[in-house]
DNA sequence: TTGACAGCTCTACAACTGTCGAATACTATT
DNA sequence: AATAGTATTCGACAGTTGTAGAGCTGTCAA
């Protein structure tokens, strides 16, 4: 499944690695807020982790070096921004464990889902019509 | 995290943590091959991963440690098993996915999937046929 | 007994992660 | 200019993960 690609540099330091359970929290912040300063990611995750501001800062670095984000310096403010899109995150994060644990493929996958998590009939039914829906415009 | 919370304590390491990448290379064989020699593992995985025994002992004493693996001395030999089934293992991986990307609900994960990959025909009539199933058995 | 092996233990190390505090730099005010 | 307040930089540390060499031990065949 399309692994390709990685955002930004050229050479890239290693083309399709993941976010840490941390960083998607940072993620999702600046998803939200972008362009936002590390002030406004710590404040915004205040409630759920209290991470003092350098430890925010230095993962924000850290995730610039990596190329999940991207700093713009005006005056004395450094903003920041994504360069990995929300989806192509999810993408990632789906490909690797479905690489993981089934093999890549996703039938399997979605098969333990079904008889696993027990899913409520309207999320079936939602469920449903989306592979309706799939089908349909599939061809 | 880090913290506390963690090393040495007591009371099982959090239920919940995942395998690493190698982590699952490891469980694999073992799932196919328990209860085995880490020797076994380490030649199993010749052919994918060279790793040189000391590396797969190494991980596999420490996924003791962790309680994903159980070992029993018989004379001088060591025999691993598992303690976590893949089940389980594939369960956690899926939940922590769902958890991190997609706030823990299932169908936007599952449309996520299907816009996204192309999935054939074939895939899409059975993931329905699953969900018919799933949507019979459930009530 | 002596090798030749297979298997085990110990120790190490670098890179990565989670976490910061302390020192410093800038800006806006008084 | 001196002060306060905020943002930035640096360096550090402990724990985890990937990776493995060295050396010791037990076993079996010649």
């Amino acid at each position: 499944m399309t692994r390709k690609a990685d955002a930004t540099d050229g050479r890239s330091r290693h083309p399709g690695t993941e976010l840490t359970e941390a960083e998607w929290a940072v993620m999702k912040i600046v998803w939200e807020q972008e362009p936002c300063a590390a002030g406004t990611v710590q404040e915004a995750l205040a409630a759920t982790r209290k991470w003092a501001y350098s430890t925010v800062k230095t993962m924000m670095d850290r995730m610039v070096k990596k190329g999940f984000l991207s700093m713009e310096s005006i005056r004395n403010l450094q903003l920041f921004r994504s360069t990995l899109s929300e989806s192509e995150a999810r993408r990632r994060e789906i490909s690797q464990m479905l690489r993981r644990a089934f093999d890549g493929a996703v039938a399997p996958m979605v098969h333990f889902l079904l008889e696993d998590k027990q899913l409520s009939s309207e999320e079936l039914a939602a469920l449903r019509s989306m592979v309706d829906e799939a089908e349909r415009s599939n061809q």
